[in-house]
DNA sequence: AGTAATAAGTCAAGTCAGTTGACTTAATAA
DNA sequence: TTATTAAGTCAACTGACTTGACTTATTACT
């Protein structure tokens, strides 16, 4: 009875799938298109108008769609469009960094209706998770003076913090943060806020803050660079964030730079913001450290520049890299730095070198700048449980186990 | 009405889709697990007994499965155990190489019933396919003396090539064949055999020989080095292949060495078997060079033992690199070379440098050799129409368009 | 032996989401 | 004014999975 069964399979799938999968399908389209009607949705999603009707009337009651002005377009009996409602649903995300935190509120459609930030210590997560809990309480009390249901329609709490995660001891990397790593974080979380709680690694939440509004919306295979404290890559692959068999792809910072290279140099010892503070002197925990950055980048500081063009030869290759191994239709380079410095990196690293993205038919510029606001790893990570709720997956039509197992 | 819509959307699915679903995942629990009865799949696919009765009697009338006697074990009834039926299903898989095609008919369970070689001309497709057209030919004579339904039970033809498809010029590229490129191969190819034809690149194929009978058996996340004339990742994510946007996805022989690297040299220019042949004088195009290089490695020939070493340094830090990207669950090292000289480069690999792969946890080996059969392409290329024919995917439940849109 | 327990598998009715095809409504084009 | 077109609804239908009771076959226990 409780021994574990040897046997894998795949779960099947009962109507109760079909029909959550078809409810999720309504959602992405608006998402996608902004306003349609059931007509719209019925050739886009090749389900049948009385299908449709029903579905959107269950979801109109439900509070996830509104209909507006119905529209005179030609002839026929005009169209009714339904939008998302973006009080629909709600998310709190949290982005837990080395030397201080940020928590948001959005709603359905990806707008931050509330955000707090704090400092953290950095190796006492005990003490740093009283502080979150504060931020995220007060984030649901703004939440709930903005809309009454906001409770009821929290759909969860996700974590996003620098990876990897679950490694061997790797000696002391600055780069991680051992104490936070150990710690029981997301069951405290949980716990702590009553809410399902996720986590990911900063790039990660990167990408998907592309993927719900960003340069990434509605692409179904691109990849974020994220170069911040350290530089990391989020995968959109078939139109959903890839975990690898356990949770860290993409972390290409740690990644070598060369074959031969004997000192082990690594793409984030040289190109992450933490090199760039390192080599020109600045404290990480600095509170204006970002204002201080963005004056130097305005200003074009000669080191700062002596770094950007060093760190961007570095990007320029793995970029490449991330095209020739992803065959994606866009890069996306996002950093957590003032849009200054991302704007001289994006432009340091350009022209790309020749890969199979230079096709005749592409679409897409090869590389593009991102989202430069930092807070949209906070972003990232509310969006990822309003996606897990909503968007049309595998993994939401299969049947789970409802027994101990 | 015939203006193609902008609304994008992801299909929505019905019975059908989850019918559908449900039989391929009977089928792929089979194909794992070896034989199962009708209860064991009802616990192992979380559908109910009497659903998973309905559909094996249906697959059992198909033909695609078959009860063996009944088992006793413990008390209760004694149950029946189904397993797949290899007659069930046929494909055929077509090589093209630089220098010759090969072309076998496997059957459900990837079990090669036939299989045919012919030098190929590199730079004349339509006389290339008209020996491809005769090979198929005699190997579907061959099938039909097995099998009498043969015929019926074909499911596709499924071609793997040196890729990347679809570039711009890239001026006179060796490891490309940019006169089959050119050609309309798989338009010809439907026409002159009447079959379902696919392409991938040769070392997806190799991948998905790897996930239906090897190293990659029942693996959601692996990684295939292939190295081969070229060199190439098969990727497989979440249990499936991975194309990325345009098909090219894990062309990693063509990322560049190093981004300090002023000569642009890439992975495949010093790690595949083309540059090991360049490099100790072999006419690539000779007809015993299999066993010659196999007797170079048995023999330990120094000249080759110079080009393992310092191919296995290149080969270890994309090993690193593919780890720190995808976190697989598993990389396997696959080669058309003789299994010897497989042997020496993997432990000429060995061992691997530290990487995010390091974990506690971890239930596979890092790196570990896959099939080293010459014959595994065109047996990738084989599985791939049967994997799409019977693998339970995400693309299978949704509804496809039935007008000519 | 005889009985209880256990498990595989079937029977037959039930449920429910999407389908079908006819119909209604409301607009524009001719 | 009428025909045409398109959105959307109505109501009956279909079919794949579920439910719960039942049958069958075997082993474990007394």
């Amino acid at each position: 009875m409780n021994d574990i069964s040897p046997i894998r399979a795949t779960s099947g799938t009962n109507q109760e799938g079909t029909s959550a999968h078809n409810r999720r399908v309504m959602i992405d389209a608006l998402r996608l298109n902004g306003a349609l009607s059931r007509a719209d949705l019925a050739r886009a999603t090749q389900l049948t108008k009385q299908a449709v009707s029903n579905i959107i009337d269950e979801l109109e009651r439900d509070g996830f769609v509104v209909s507006l002005e119905a529209v005179r377009k030609g002839r026929g009996q005009p169209s009714t469009p339904y939008r998302l409602f973006p009080e629909g649903a709600f998310a709190i995300g949290l982005q837990i960094d080395r030397h201080l935190t940020r928590a948001v509120a959005v709603d359905l459609v990806g707008t931050v209706l509330a955000r707090a930030e704090a400092n953290l210590p950095p190796d006492d997560p005990s003490g740093g998770v009283k502080i979150i809990l504060g931020l995220i309480e007060g984030i649901r009390g703004e939440l709930a003076m903005i809309s009454e249901q906001s409770e009821k329609r929290l759909v969860g709490l996700g974590v996003a913090m620098p990876g990897p995660f679950g490694l061997e001891e790797f000696g002391d990397n600055k780069w991680m943060m051992p104490a936070w790593q150990k710690y029981p974080l997301l069951e405290t979380l949980a716990a702590g806020t009553g809410l399902d709680v996720s986590l990911q690694n900063d790039s990660a939440a990167c990408a998907i803050a592309e993927r719900m509004v960003g340069a990434a919306h509605g692409l179904d295979h691109a990849v974020c660079l994220y170069v911040g404290y350290g530089i990391g890559a989020g995968l959109i692959l078939n139109g959903e964030l890839y975990r690898g068999s356990y949770g860290n792809a993409g972390e290409i910072g740690m990644a070598l730079l060369s074959p031969r290279g004997a000192d082990g140099a690594v793409l984030e010892h040289r190109a992450s913001l933490a090199s760039l503070y390192q080599q020109i002197e600045l404290n990480p925990s600095d509170a204006d450290l970002y204002e201080h950055v963005a004056a130097l980048a305005e200003a074009k500081d000669p080191a700062l520049l002596a770094w950007v063009n060093a760190a961007a030869q570095d990007l320029r290759w793995s970029i490449q890299l991330i095209e020739t191994i992803f065959d994606p239709q866009t890069v996306i380079l996002t950093s957590g730095a003032p849009e200054a410095l991302a704007r001289l990196i994006l432009q340091a690293i350009l022209p790309l070198p020749p890969s199979i993205a230079n096709r005749p038919d592409r679409a897409l510029p090869r590389l593009q700048l991102g989202i430069t606001d930092p807070w949209s790893i906070a972003l990232g990570a509310a969006a990822e449980p309003i996606s897990r709720a909503f968007d049309p997956r595998f993994s939401a039509i299969l049947k789970t186990r409802t027994d101990g197992l």
